[in-house]
DNA sequence: AGCACGCCGACT
DNA sequence: GTCGGCGTGCTC
């Protein structure tokens, strides 16, 4: 019988071994290994110790003989009792370790390399500090001007401050290090180390908050009652672009704040935090706290120490920051919310809307999930009571909801206009151009993807790894392959037939060419993955657009989230179709989002907004809803389709993939996981198995991926017979070349 | 016999 | 995921 016994994860366990295991606290230890710590124990064959994390303590075990604690790695917990919940909420709900849980939630400078050391360390600044009266200090000062004027100057100074940074001391005295080094020498100072946390710079331009329309007052006064409630809840910001979503949640900020509560304000991808950080810092200034990847290890790891202490309690970021270890949030805000980006592709794949809804429920706040246009499963939520559903229909000042029209690119052909910009889009364009008013031409394309392809054999680059054909990038004159990274040079001539080659696929750059050679002498701006390759880049352009008033700017979906811009009075949309027939059951639900969004960035103060959207299939009824802006009557009839396909918000759906080199293998793989779920499911009648089929993009880095899919009602769980397939799979002996992974509300 | 290699099983 | 144990089969 032990008297002290800690439930521990281990770190390098793998997910069908991973489960608590049961070591003793040492009496030496007792007190010193809490919850949320983590340890060194021995385990397995393992020579060297491994890590693990104290996940519970209890007063004994049913195992006889258990191994020591050896000793802890942290002298705080580094999580609290409701992110051990999480963790294994996540775990439960997501297929995955424990660790891979804790490593998603944390800063990644947290952890431990190879050889036991921290793999950032905390930041200390030196401070000089005056060791003896500010008197003698001036006096000494005076006395060696003429001998040794730097230490004279830097004790002129410490004089005045008694304690300043050495960085800072050097500056102002205009000093050597080797003189404040000898001044230390002499005792006459002496240094400090306090820890300080480097942060990204974020601009401090203080402004008051933009007060709120009647109906922005409506939505604020009825989330304050809810929040005031005390209870956990969910609402639906339903507010076209233009309406004043942000000032919403400036006030909801602001109040949260002042109750000595925290908010967790999410947004889709890293582009879009500069805007939000500027304007929330500007009003919340040092409360501000920013977590997405393009921060520094360090950076991370600080404004997580700044959240965890209660220093910041407004968290900014992308989906990552869902994790904040903010103390007592008061509401969680996810804007965009139907974005894709807010799902994890990789392991854990959680999506943030889904944590979030579990820690308000845990945390007892709110959440606030805003869009211009609803994830259907969402809207369909809000529908059946389940989320509060809030509505802001106006544009700002009344405006105007575009004209739009509809071009049908057919007719453009038999016109005799093969190109991609058509005879009404390039009038417009022309009037505004005579206007001296601006336009936004989007490309729905991810990034500004081209292939290369020969123009006499039809001979097409394809990645030596993977299923997909080789983008060309102009930036190294290459082509790489957007899965695995391979890349080559560009080839002058067809390896096939010696052929002239061409770029395929008509990326922004074609377009703006396009545009360049249609109205020469117009300047015409790009923005897409391509232009943008650091953070604020994307401002830069954004901002030289709107200052500049460069006429023509042409981009993919960056274009279409953020920013105001007063001066756009006309969108065109080039190819509406690209993103429509993918088959992918959420096809159309992308494509009407950013379209909608799109059409939306034209018109704003009292000009009135025109929209071009060019597609060859004028009649879908996709396209037809985007084009008059009603959101209601496509989410209708959405609908109505998800109910005939049995897909969400009906039914839940999860893939389990089977990914392996062989591909007959990974077949039989598959089609094994296929069985069991059928065997194992044989009694619902509400329940169905599809597939196994390839993922749309069959090979990746030589692997071959089959999944399998199950829709199954929200009130039957399958999380431990997914579990077990993944298990089973992994002592199976014929898959052991093979892993399995199950991919919950995959996209 | 001596070894390299692959497979298996245990993990508190 | 990692390591020791053990069997197989090859070579001196």
């Amino acid at each position: 019988m032990y008297l002290k016994v800690a439930k521990i994860a281990i770190s390098k366990a793998a997910y069908h071994i991973d489960r608590p295991y049961d070591y003793y606290i040492p009496d030496d230890l007792a007190g010193r290994v809490l919850p949320g710590m983590r340890v060194l124990v021995e385990f397995s064959h393992y020579r060297a110790p491994v890590e693990g994390l104290v996940l519970a303590i209890a007063s004994s075990s049913r195992f006889e003989k258990l191994k020591p604690v050896i000793r802890s790695l942290d002298t705080n917990p580094i999580l609290t009792g409701k992110q051990l919940k999480l963790a294994l909420f996540m775990r439960e709900h997501f297929f995955c370790t424990i660790y891979d849980a804790v490593r998603t939630m944390l800063p990644a400078g947290l952890f431990f390399d190879e050889d036991g050391k921290r793999r950032v360390k905390d930041a200390y600044r030196e401070i000089a500090v005056l060791n003896i009266s500010r008197e003698e200090a001036a006096e000494f000062s005076i006395k060696t001007r003429k001998k040794a004027p730097q230490q004279s100057h830097i004790m002129e100074v410490l004089a005045d401050f008694r304690r300043l940074s050495s960085k800072d001391l050097l500056l102002y005295s205009g000093a050597s290090r080797n003189s404040l080094l000898s001044l230390k020498n002499k005792g006459l100072i002496t240094f400090e180390f306090v820890e300080y946390f480097r942060r990204p710079s974020i601009e401090e331009e203080q402004k008051e908050l933009p007060v709120l329309t009647s109906k922005q007052n409506e939505v604020f006064q009825f989330i304050l009652e809810k929040m005031a409630a005390g209870e956990s809840f969910t609402a639906l910001l339903f507010g076209v672009t233009g309406s004043g979503k942000s000032c919403v949640y400036a006030h909801l900020i602001r109040r949260c704040l002042n109750n000595g509560k925290s908010v967790i304000f999410l947004v889709p991808e890293i582009a879009l935090t500069p805007q939000f950080i500027k304007e929330f810092s500007s009003y919340f200034g040092n409360e501000v706290a920013i977590i997405h990847s393009g921060l520094s290890a360090g950076e991370r790891l600080d404004e997580w120490k700044r959240i965890s202490s209660g220093a910041a309690r407004l968290v900014i970021g992308t989906r990552s920051a869902v994790f904040a270890p903010v103390k007592e949030p008061g509401l969680i805000i996810i804007d965009e919310e139907q974005e894709d980006s807010y799902k994890s592709e990789s392991s854990p794949r959680y999506n943030a809307r889904e944590i979030a809804v579990y820690r308000c429920t845990e945390e007892s706040c709110g959440l606030l999930l805003g869009s211009a246009t609803p994830d259907v499963c969402s809207m369909y939520k809000a529908r059946q009571g389940k989320y509060a559903l809030l509505t802001l229909p106006e544009r700002f000042n009344r405006l105007d909801l575009p004209e739009v029209r509809i071009v049908d690119m057919k007719d453009e052909l038999i016109a005799g206009n093969p190109g991609m910009i058509s005879s009404f889009l390039t009038e417009e364009l022309n009037r505004n151009i005579e206007k001296g008013e601006q336009s936004l031409i989007f490309l729905n394309r991810r990034g500004a993807s081209k292939a290369v392809s020969c123009l006499s054999c039809g001979f097409v680059y394809k990645c030596p790894k993977c299923s997909v054909s080789l983008s060309y990038h102009l930036r190294g004159d290459r082509m790489i392959c957007h899965y695995c990274g391979y890349s080559r040079r560009m080839d002058r001539e067809c390896p096939e037939c010696g052929g002239e080659l061409q770029l395929i696929g008509s990326g922004t750059q074609k377009i703006e060419d396009a545009l360049s050679e249609q109205f020469s002498g117009v300047p015409v701006i790009r923005l897409d993955t391509d232009a943008v390759s650091q953070t604020g880049d994307r401002e830069k352009i954004l901002s030289r657009f709107v200052e500049e008033k460069i006429p023509i700017l042409v981009g993919t979906q960056m274009i279409g989230k953020g920013h105001n811009f007063n001066n756009v009075t006309l969108s065109g949309i080039i190819s509406a179709d690209q993103s429509l027939y993918t088959g992918n059951y959420r096809a159309a639900e992308k494509t009407f989002s950013i379209i909608t969004q799109v059409i939306g960035r034209s018109g704003r103060a009292e000009k009135k907004g025109r929209a071009v959207i060019q597609t060859y299939t004028p009649d879908n009824p996709v396209i037809r809803f985007a084009a008059q802006q009603d959101y209601v009557s496509y989410y209708e009839y959405e609908l109505a389709f998800r109910r005939i396909q049995n897909m969400p918000p009906f039914t839940e759906l999860t893939a389990i993939v089977a990914v392996g080199k062989d591909e007959k293998t990974v077949i039989s793989c598959a089609g094994h996981i296929r069985s069991c779920l059928m065997d194992e499911t044989a009694l619902y009648d509400n329940v169905s198995v599809i597939g196994p089929s390839p993922l749309s993009v069959a090979k990746v880095n030589e692997k071959f991926r089959y999944g399998v899919y199950v829709t199954h009602p929200e009130n039957v769980k399958l999380y431990k017979l997914i579990s077990n397939i993944i298990i089973g799979c992994s002592l199976n002996r014929a898959y052991k070349e093979i892993t399995v992974y199950a991919d919950a509300d995959p996209l």
